[in-house]
DNA sequence: TTTTTTATTAATCATTTGTTTAATTCAATT
DNA sequence: AATTGAATTAAACAAATGATTAATAAAAAA
Protein backbone atom coordinates (compact mmCIF):
# COMPACT_ATOMS: atom_id res chain seq x y z
CA UNK A 1 0.00 0.00 0.00
CA UNK A 2 1.99 2.97 -1.37
CA UNK A 3 1.09 6.16 -0.76
CA UNK A 4 -0.13 8.40 -4.18
CA UNK A 5 1.91 11.54 -3.99
CA UNK A 6 0.16 14.78 -5.73
CA UNK A 7 1.86 16.46 -8.25
CA UNK A 8 3.13 19.01 -6.27
CA UNK A 9 4.55 16.40 -3.72
CA UNK A 10 6.50 14.76 -6.46
CA UNK A 11 7.99 18.06 -7.66
CA UNK A 12 9.17 18.71 -3.74
CA UNK A 13 10.50 15.01 -3.41
CA UNK A 14 12.64 15.15 -6.88
CA UNK A 15 14.04 18.44 -6.31
CA UNK A 16 14.63 17.36 -2.60
CA UNK A 17 16.44 14.23 -3.31
CA UNK A 18 18.51 15.99 -6.21
CA UNK A 19 19.86 18.59 -3.22
CA UNK A 20 20.67 15.95 -0.71
CA UNK A 21 22.20 13.86 -3.49
CA UNK A 22 24.44 16.45 -4.37
CA UNK A 23 24.93 18.82 -0.48
CA UNK A 24 24.59 15.84 1.63
CA UNK A 25 21.42 16.84 4.38
CA UNK A 26 22.61 19.20 6.14
CA UNK A 27 23.90 21.58 3.53
CA UNK A 28 20.74 21.61 1.71
CA UNK A 29 18.29 24.04 2.98
CA UNK A 30 14.43 24.31 2.65
CA UNK A 31 14.50 27.39 0.53
CA UNK A 32 16.32 25.47 -1.99
CA UNK A 33 14.20 22.62 -2.32
CA UNK A 34 11.40 25.21 -2.69
CA UNK A 35 13.00 27.19 -5.30
CA UNK A 36 14.54 24.15 -7.44
CA UNK A 37 10.52 22.89 -6.84
CA UNK A 38 9.57 25.91 -8.01
CA UNK A 39 6.57 25.84 -5.07
CA UNK A 40 6.11 27.97 -1.83
CA UNK A 41 8.10 27.38 1.05
CA UNK A 42 4.78 26.95 3.54
CA UNK A 43 4.05 23.52 0.85
CA UNK A 44 7.13 21.85 1.95
CA UNK A 45 6.19 21.54 5.84
CA UNK A 46 2.17 21.68 4.67
CA UNK A 47 2.96 18.36 2.63
CA UNK A 48 5.92 17.03 4.93
CA UNK A 49 5.56 18.11 8.09
CA UNK A 50 9.14 19.03 8.41
CA UNK A 51 12.49 18.84 6.34
CA UNK A 52 13.86 15.39 8.36
CA UNK A 53 10.63 14.05 7.72
CA UNK A 54 11.02 14.54 4.19
CA UNK A 55 14.34 13.02 3.94
CA UNK A 56 13.59 9.98 5.64
CA UNK A 57 10.91 9.48 3.58
CA UNK A 58 13.46 10.25 0.03
CA UNK A 59 15.93 7.94 1.84
CA UNK A 60 13.75 5.19 2.97
CA UNK A 61 12.18 4.80 -0.34
CA UNK A 62 15.77 5.23 -2.03
CA UNK A 63 17.12 2.15 -0.12
CA UNK A 64 13.90 0.10 -0.70
CA UNK A 65 14.45 0.46 -4.42
CA UNK A 66 18.05 -0.07 -4.28
CA UNK A 67 17.71 -3.64 -2.03
CA UNK A 68 14.41 -4.47 -4.28
CA UNK A 69 16.37 -4.40 -7.05
CA UNK A 70 19.64 -6.19 -5.89
CA UNK A 71 17.92 -8.85 -4.11
CA UNK A 72 15.70 -9.60 -7.40
CA UNK A 73 18.97 -11.02 -8.74
CA UNK A 74 20.30 -12.23 -5.82
CA UNK A 75 17.19 -14.65 -5.89
CA UNK A 76 16.99 -15.22 -9.18
CA UNK A 77 15.86 -19.09 -9.18
CA UNK A 78 16.91 -19.65 -13.00
CA UNK A 79 20.27 -18.32 -12.99
CA UNK A 80 23.95 -20.19 -11.45
CA UNK A 81 26.35 -18.12 -9.32
CA UNK A 82 28.56 -17.40 -11.88
CA UNK A 83 25.59 -15.53 -14.04
CA UNK A 84 24.44 -14.38 -11.13
CA UNK A 85 27.55 -12.06 -10.04
CA UNK A 86 27.90 -11.23 -13.31
CA UNK A 87 24.22 -9.54 -13.70
CA UNK A 88 24.86 -8.03 -10.31
CA UNK A 89 27.90 -6.18 -12.13
CA UNK A 90 26.09 -5.24 -14.89
CA UNK A 91 22.93 -4.01 -13.10
CA UNK A 92 24.86 -2.19 -10.39
CA UNK A 93 27.05 -0.22 -12.11
CA UNK A 94 24.77 0.67 -14.93
CA UNK A 95 22.36 1.93 -11.54
CA UNK A 96 25.30 3.78 -10.24
CA UNK A 97 26.36 5.61 -13.59
CA UNK A 98 22.70 6.91 -13.86
CA UNK A 99 23.18 7.73 -10.43
CA UNK A 100 26.70 8.59 -9.25
CA UNK A 101 26.13 10.90 -6.25
CA UNK A 102 23.94 7.86 -4.50
CA UNK A 103 26.53 5.85 -2.90
CA UNK A 104 28.67 8.09 -0.71
CA UNK A 105 25.48 10.23 0.31
CA UNK A 106 23.78 6.82 1.50
CA UNK A 107 26.48 5.78 3.37
CA UNK A 108 27.39 9.35 4.77
CA UNK A 109 24.03 9.75 5.76
CA UNK A 110 24.12 6.56 7.60
CA UNK A 111 27.05 6.66 9.40
CA UNK A 112 25.68 10.52 10.73
CA UNK A 113 22.63 8.26 11.95
CA UNK A 114 23.04 5.15 12.29
CA UNK A 115 20.68 4.47 14.60
CA UNK A 116 17.85 6.16 12.81
CA UNK A 117 17.95 4.06 9.94
CA UNK A 118 17.39 0.54 11.79
CA UNK A 119 13.84 0.66 10.06
CA UNK A 120 15.75 -0.08 7.13
CA UNK A 121 14.16 -2.31 4.45
CA UNK A 122 15.56 -5.13 5.92
CA UNK A 123 19.29 -6.22 5.12
CA UNK A 124 18.99 -10.15 6.14
CA UNK A 125 17.07 -10.79 2.89
CA UNK A 126 20.89 -10.47 1.46
CA UNK A 127 22.89 -13.29 3.92
CA UNK A 128 19.57 -15.18 3.20
CA UNK A 129 19.65 -15.07 -0.60
CA UNK A 130 20.21 -18.08 -2.90
CA UNK A 131 23.39 -16.04 -4.25
CA UNK A 132 25.56 -17.02 -0.85
CA UNK A 133 23.78 -20.75 -1.00
CA UNK A 134 25.46 -20.84 -4.11
CA UNK A 135 28.45 -20.41 -3.18
CA UNK A 136 28.12 -22.11 0.16
CA UNK A 137 27.11 -25.10 -2.14
CA UNK A 138 30.37 -24.75 -4.04
CA UNK A 139 32.22 -24.59 -1.27
CA UNK A 140 30.29 -27.70 0.24
CA UNK A 141 31.21 -29.68 -3.22
CA UNK A 142 34.84 -27.80 -2.91
CA UNK A 143 34.72 -25.79 -6.22
CA UNK A 144 35.16 -22.67 -4.19
CA UNK A 145 37.71 -22.07 -1.23
CA UNK A 146 35.73 -21.82 2.37
CA UNK A 147 35.16 -18.23 3.49
CA UNK A 148 32.75 -16.61 5.23
CA UNK A 149 29.83 -15.55 3.03
CA UNK A 150 30.04 -12.21 4.21
CA UNK A 151 33.15 -11.69 2.83
CA UNK A 152 32.10 -12.60 -0.31
CA UNK A 153 29.08 -10.72 -0.54
CA UNK A 154 31.56 -7.39 0.84
CA UNK A 155 33.79 -8.18 -1.83
CA UNK A 156 31.37 -8.05 -5.17
CA UNK A 157 29.99 -4.65 -3.60
CA UNK A 158 33.83 -3.62 -2.42
CA UNK A 159 34.77 -3.69 -6.36
CA UNK A 160 31.94 -2.59 -7.79
CA UNK A 161 30.96 0.54 -5.79
CA UNK A 162 34.09 1.62 -4.81
CA UNK A 163 35.48 3.22 -7.22
CA UNK A 164 32.76 5.37 -7.96
CA UNK A 165 32.73 6.56 -4.59
CA UNK A 166 36.59 7.72 -5.34
CA UNK A 167 35.48 9.49 -8.73
CA UNK A 168 37.14 12.67 -7.60
CA UNK A 169 40.54 10.89 -7.19
CA UNK A 170 40.43 8.91 -10.16
CA UNK A 171 39.15 12.09 -12.20
CA UNK A 172 42.07 13.62 -11.08
CA UNK A 173 44.75 11.01 -11.00
CA UNK A 174 44.37 9.70 -14.71
CA UNK A 175 42.70 13.38 -15.86
CA UNK A 176 39.35 11.93 -16.88
CA UNK A 177 36.24 13.69 -17.69
CA UNK A 178 33.16 12.18 -16.45
CA UNK A 179 32.11 9.96 -19.95
CA UNK A 180 36.26 8.55 -19.70
CA UNK A 181 35.09 7.55 -16.10
CA UNK A 182 32.24 6.17 -17.36
CA UNK A 183 34.02 4.20 -19.43
CA UNK A 184 36.57 3.15 -17.50
CA UNK A 185 33.68 1.60 -14.71
CA UNK A 186 32.04 -0.21 -17.94
CA UNK A 187 35.33 -1.99 -18.42
CA UNK A 188 34.88 -3.70 -15.10
CA UNK A 189 31.38 -4.88 -15.54
CA UNK A 190 33.19 -7.93 -17.90
CA UNK A 191 36.30 -7.50 -15.56
CA UNK A 192 34.76 -7.81 -11.79
CA UNK A 193 33.05 -11.28 -12.75
CA UNK A 194 36.52 -13.47 -13.25
CA UNK A 195 37.95 -11.31 -10.80
CA UNK A 196 35.25 -12.59 -8.17
CA UNK A 197 35.79 -16.15 -9.80
CA UNK A 198 39.00 -16.11 -9.59
CA UNK A 199 39.45 -14.98 -5.96
CA UNK A 200 36.49 -17.67 -4.78
CA UNK A 201 37.91 -20.53 -7.16
CA UNK A 202 40.45 -23.35 -5.86
CA UNK B 1 58.78 24.14 6.81
CA UNK B 2 55.85 23.36 8.51
CA UNK B 3 53.88 25.88 11.03
CA UNK B 4 54.02 25.48 14.49
CA UNK B 5 50.94 25.51 16.14
CA UNK B 6 50.47 26.86 19.56
CA UNK B 7 48.39 25.02 22.33
CA UNK B 8 45.54 26.56 21.75
CA UNK B 9 45.51 26.14 18.18
CA UNK B 10 45.67 22.47 18.59
CA UNK B 11 42.78 22.39 20.77
CA UNK B 12 41.11 23.96 18.47
CA UNK B 13 42.15 22.05 15.36
CA UNK B 14 41.75 18.57 17.33
CA UNK B 15 38.15 19.31 18.41
CA UNK B 16 37.37 20.55 15.00
CA UNK B 17 38.38 17.73 13.40
CA UNK B 18 37.11 15.01 15.43
CA UNK B 19 33.26 16.87 15.01
CA UNK B 20 34.09 17.45 11.12
CA UNK B 21 34.84 13.52 11.11
CA UNK B 22 31.78 12.67 13.21
CA UNK B 23 29.22 14.82 11.56
CA UNK B 24 30.74 16.49 8.48
CA UNK B 25 31.56 20.09 7.70
CA UNK B 26 27.97 21.66 7.19
CA UNK B 27 26.15 20.19 10.64
CA UNK B 28 29.42 20.66 12.43
CA UNK B 29 29.05 24.43 14.16
CA UNK B 30 31.51 26.58 15.21
CA UNK B 31 29.74 27.00 18.60
CA UNK B 32 30.18 23.15 19.18
CA UNK B 33 34.19 23.65 18.23
CA UNK B 34 34.33 26.12 20.91
CA UNK B 35 32.83 24.37 23.47
CA UNK B 36 34.43 20.75 22.50
CA UNK B 37 37.86 22.64 22.57
CA UNK B 38 37.26 24.71 25.77
CA UNK B 39 37.60 28.15 23.97
CA UNK B 40 35.97 30.53 23.75
CA UNK B 41 34.04 31.13 20.18
CA UNK B 42 36.18 34.22 18.76
CA UNK B 43 39.43 32.80 19.46
CA UNK B 44 38.37 30.48 16.31
CA UNK B 45 37.99 33.39 14.05
CA UNK B 46 41.08 34.83 15.65
CA UNK B 47 43.49 31.75 14.62
CA UNK B 48 41.89 30.31 11.55
CA UNK B 49 40.00 33.36 9.87
CA UNK B 50 37.10 31.55 9.28
CA UNK B 51 35.09 28.01 9.98
CA UNK B 52 35.94 27.42 6.12
CA UNK B 53 39.53 27.99 6.34
CA UNK B 54 39.90 25.89 9.20
CA UNK B 55 37.85 22.93 7.88
CA UNK B 56 40.51 23.51 4.46
CA UNK B 57 43.94 23.06 7.07
CA UNK B 58 42.70 20.13 8.43
CA UNK B 59 41.40 18.25 5.50
CA UNK B 60 44.93 19.09 3.54
CA UNK B 61 46.95 17.62 6.60
CA UNK B 62 44.72 14.92 7.01
CA UNK B 63 45.31 14.02 3.07
CA UNK B 64 48.49 14.35 3.35
CA UNK B 65 49.34 12.44 5.99
CA UNK B 66 47.29 9.41 4.69
CA UNK B 67 48.77 9.43 1.25
CA UNK B 68 52.28 9.76 2.97
CA UNK B 69 52.17 7.21 4.62
CA UNK B 70 50.82 5.33 1.35
CA UNK B 71 53.53 5.92 -1.07
CA UNK B 72 55.88 5.18 1.98
CA UNK B 73 55.05 1.51 1.43
CA UNK B 74 54.49 1.87 -2.59
CA UNK B 75 57.57 3.09 -2.94
CA UNK B 76 59.81 0.50 -0.67
CA UNK B 77 62.88 -0.48 -3.02
CA UNK B 78 63.66 -3.69 -0.49
CA UNK B 79 60.19 -5.47 -0.64
CA UNK B 80 58.50 -7.16 -3.47
CA UNK B 81 55.08 -6.49 -5.36
CA UNK B 82 53.62 -9.34 -3.14
CA UNK B 83 55.00 -8.01 0.39
CA UNK B 84 54.08 -4.42 -0.46
CA UNK B 85 50.36 -5.99 -0.86
CA UNK B 86 50.30 -7.55 2.21
CA UNK B 87 52.20 -4.51 3.93
CA UNK B 88 49.18 -2.25 2.41
CA UNK B 89 46.54 -4.15 3.62
CA UNK B 90 48.36 -4.40 7.28
CA UNK B 91 49.11 -0.74 7.36
CA UNK B 92 45.84 0.84 6.07
CA UNK B 93 43.37 -1.48 7.67
CA UNK B 94 45.24 -0.69 11.21
CA UNK B 95 45.08 2.97 10.38
CA UNK B 96 40.72 3.11 9.54
CA UNK B 97 40.33 0.56 12.85
CA UNK B 98 42.06 3.62 14.69
CA UNK B 99 40.07 6.55 12.72
CA UNK B 100 36.91 4.31 10.87
CA UNK B 101 35.10 7.58 10.61
CA UNK B 102 37.89 9.37 7.86
CA UNK B 103 37.04 7.08 4.58
CA UNK B 104 33.33 8.21 4.33
CA UNK B 105 34.28 11.73 5.88
CA UNK B 106 36.95 12.54 2.84
CA UNK B 107 35.15 10.88 -0.07
CA UNK B 108 32.04 12.99 1.20
CA UNK B 109 33.56 16.44 1.56
CA UNK B 110 35.29 15.91 -1.96
CA UNK B 111 31.83 14.82 -3.76
CA UNK B 112 30.90 18.16 -2.19
CA UNK B 113 33.22 20.10 -2.81
CA UNK B 114 35.54 18.48 -5.85
CA UNK B 115 37.75 21.41 -7.23
CA UNK B 116 38.51 23.02 -4.21
CA UNK B 117 41.04 19.73 -3.39
CA UNK B 118 42.98 19.93 -6.67
CA UNK B 119 45.46 21.77 -4.49
CA UNK B 120 45.42 18.50 -2.94
CA UNK B 121 48.66 16.59 -2.29
CA UNK B 122 49.62 15.18 -5.67
CA UNK B 123 48.05 11.90 -5.83
CA UNK B 124 49.96 10.93 -9.01
CA UNK B 125 52.46 9.60 -6.92
CA UNK B 126 50.25 6.71 -6.84
CA UNK B 127 50.27 5.41 -10.25
CA UNK B 128 54.16 6.17 -10.77
CA UNK B 129 54.82 4.16 -7.42
CA UNK B 130 57.17 1.50 -7.12
CA UNK B 131 54.19 -1.05 -6.83
CA UNK B 132 52.90 -0.05 -10.05
CA UNK B 133 55.72 -0.64 -12.03
CA UNK B 134 56.56 -4.05 -9.93
CA UNK B 135 52.65 -4.77 -11.73
CA UNK B 136 53.74 -4.05 -14.94
CA UNK B 137 56.88 -5.68 -14.77
CA UNK B 138 54.90 -9.15 -14.07
CA UNK B 139 53.12 -8.47 -16.62
CA UNK B 140 56.00 -8.16 -18.92
CA UNK B 141 57.47 -11.70 -17.62
CA UNK B 142 54.22 -12.96 -18.17
CA UNK B 143 52.94 -13.42 -14.37
CA UNK B 144 50.08 -11.60 -14.39
CA UNK B 145 47.51 -10.59 -15.97
CA UNK B 146 47.36 -7.38 -18.33
CA UNK B 147 44.90 -5.29 -16.49
CA UNK B 148 45.19 -1.57 -16.31
CA UNK B 149 47.43 -0.17 -13.78
CA UNK B 150 44.53 1.90 -12.27
CA UNK B 151 42.15 -0.86 -12.01
CA UNK B 152 44.84 -2.94 -10.34
CA UNK B 153 45.32 0.06 -7.76
CA UNK B 154 41.71 0.55 -7.42
CA UNK B 155 40.79 -2.85 -6.17
CA UNK B 156 43.37 -3.57 -3.67
CA UNK B 157 41.76 0.28 -1.99
CA UNK B 158 38.15 -1.47 -2.81
CA UNK B 159 38.76 -3.99 -0.79
CA UNK B 160 40.30 -2.28 2.44
CA UNK B 161 38.34 0.77 2.59
CA UNK B 162 34.42 0.43 1.11
CA UNK B 163 33.89 -2.53 4.41
CA UNK B 164 34.73 0.06 6.61
CA UNK B 165 32.10 2.52 5.23
CA UNK B 166 29.74 0.15 5.04
CA UNK B 167 30.24 -0.59 8.87
CA UNK B 168 26.31 0.74 9.45
CA UNK B 169 25.06 -1.85 7.21
CA UNK B 170 27.51 -4.98 7.89
CA UNK B 171 26.90 -4.31 11.87
CA UNK B 172 23.12 -4.72 11.34
CA UNK B 173 23.55 -7.67 8.85
CA UNK B 174 25.30 -9.63 11.11
CA UNK B 175 24.39 -8.01 14.33
CA UNK B 176 27.93 -7.43 15.06
CA UNK B 177 29.07 -4.70 17.70
CA UNK B 178 32.13 -2.62 17.38
CA UNK B 179 35.12 -4.90 18.49
CA UNK B 180 33.48 -7.82 16.58
CA UNK B 181 33.27 -5.58 13.12
CA UNK B 182 36.94 -5.26 13.48
CA UNK B 183 37.71 -8.80 14.27
CA UNK B 184 36.31 -9.38 11.15
CA UNK B 185 38.15 -6.22 9.75
CA UNK B 186 41.40 -7.98 11.02
CA UNK B 187 40.71 -11.57 9.36
CA UNK B 188 41.17 -9.47 5.99
CA UNK B 189 44.82 -8.70 6.48
CA UNK B 190 45.65 -12.04 5.34
CA UNK B 191 42.48 -12.89 3.08
CA UNK B 192 42.90 -9.39 0.61
CA UNK B 193 46.42 -10.01 -0.26
CA UNK B 194 45.08 -13.26 -0.96
CA UNK B 195 42.53 -12.72 -3.20
CA UNK B 196 44.63 -9.88 -4.88
CA UNK B 197 47.38 -12.24 -6.15
CA UNK B 198 44.42 -14.58 -7.19
CA UNK B 199 43.12 -11.87 -9.10
CA UNK B 200 46.44 -11.04 -10.98
CA UNK B 201 47.79 -14.24 -11.34
CA UNK B 202 47.08 -15.92 -14.56
C1' DT C 1 58.43 49.37 35.92
C1' DT C 2 56.36 50.92 31.93
C1' DT C 3 55.00 50.07 27.39
C1' DT C 4 53.63 47.35 23.76
C1' DT C 5 52.06 43.40 21.74
C1' DT C 6 49.44 39.19 22.00
C1' DA C 7 45.71 36.31 23.81
C1' DT C 8 41.21 35.92 25.65
C1' DT C 9 36.58 37.26 26.78
C1' DA C 10 31.59 38.67 26.73
C1' DA C 11 28.48 40.90 24.07
C1' DT C 12 26.59 41.93 19.78
C1' DC C 13 25.60 42.00 14.68
C1' DA C 14 23.65 40.62 10.49
C1' DT C 15 22.12 36.61 8.09
C1' DT C 16 20.27 32.40 7.54
C1' DT C 17 17.30 28.72 8.69
C1' DG C 18 13.25 25.74 9.78
C1' DT C 19 8.79 26.48 10.74
C1' DT C 20 4.28 28.79 11.43
C1' DT C 21 0.63 32.20 10.72
C1' DA C 22 -3.18 34.13 8.65
C1' DA C 23 -4.97 35.47 4.46
C1' DT C 24 -6.17 34.22 -0.27
C1' DT C 25 -7.06 31.40 -4.26
C1' DC C 26 -8.73 27.31 -6.26
C1' DA C 27 -11.56 23.19 -6.81
C1' DA C 28 -15.06 20.18 -5.53
C1' DT C 29 -19.67 19.50 -3.37
C1' DT C 30 -24.15 20.76 -2.19
C1' DA D 1 -24.77 30.12 -6.92
C1' DA D 2 -23.31 29.28 -2.42
C1' DT D 3 -20.54 26.62 0.64
C1' DT D 4 -16.98 23.89 2.15
C1' DG D 5 -12.42 22.10 2.24
C1' DA D 6 -7.97 21.79 0.22
C1' DA D 7 -4.00 24.17 -1.95
C1' DT D 8 -1.14 28.08 -2.23
C1' DT D 9 0.87 32.41 -0.92
C1' DA D 10 3.40 36.31 1.43
C1' DA D 11 4.86 37.64 5.66
C1' DA D 12 6.65 36.89 9.92
C1' DC D 13 8.79 34.45 14.01
C1' DA D 14 12.14 32.50 16.89
C1' DA D 15 16.23 30.22 17.15
C1' DA D 16 20.73 29.30 15.42
C1' DT D 17 24.85 30.55 13.10
C1' DG D 18 29.33 32.60 11.38
C1' DA D 19 31.64 36.45 12.26
C1' DT D 20 33.07 40.88 14.52
C1' DT D 21 33.77 44.36 18.06
C1' DA D 22 35.49 46.55 21.90
C1' DA D 23 37.11 45.77 26.34
C1' DT D 24 40.16 43.20 29.38
C1' DA D 25 43.88 40.08 30.82
C1' DA D 26 48.29 38.09 30.11
C1' DA D 27 52.80 38.00 28.24
C1' DA D 28 56.75 40.02 26.09
C1' DA D 29 59.68 43.86 25.06
C1' DA D 30 61.46 48.23 26.25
Amino acid sequence: MKKEYSETEIKIKTAAKSLFLKKGYSATTTREIAKESEINLALLNYYFTSKWKLFEIIMFETLFEFLSKMVEVYNDEKTSLEEKIKLTCEKYIDMTIAEPLLPTFVLNELKNNPTSFLKMPSTKMIMSSRLVAQYQEGVKKGIYTQVEPIHFVTNIMSLIVFPFMCSPILKKMEKLNTKEFNTLMLERKKSIPKWIIKMIKK
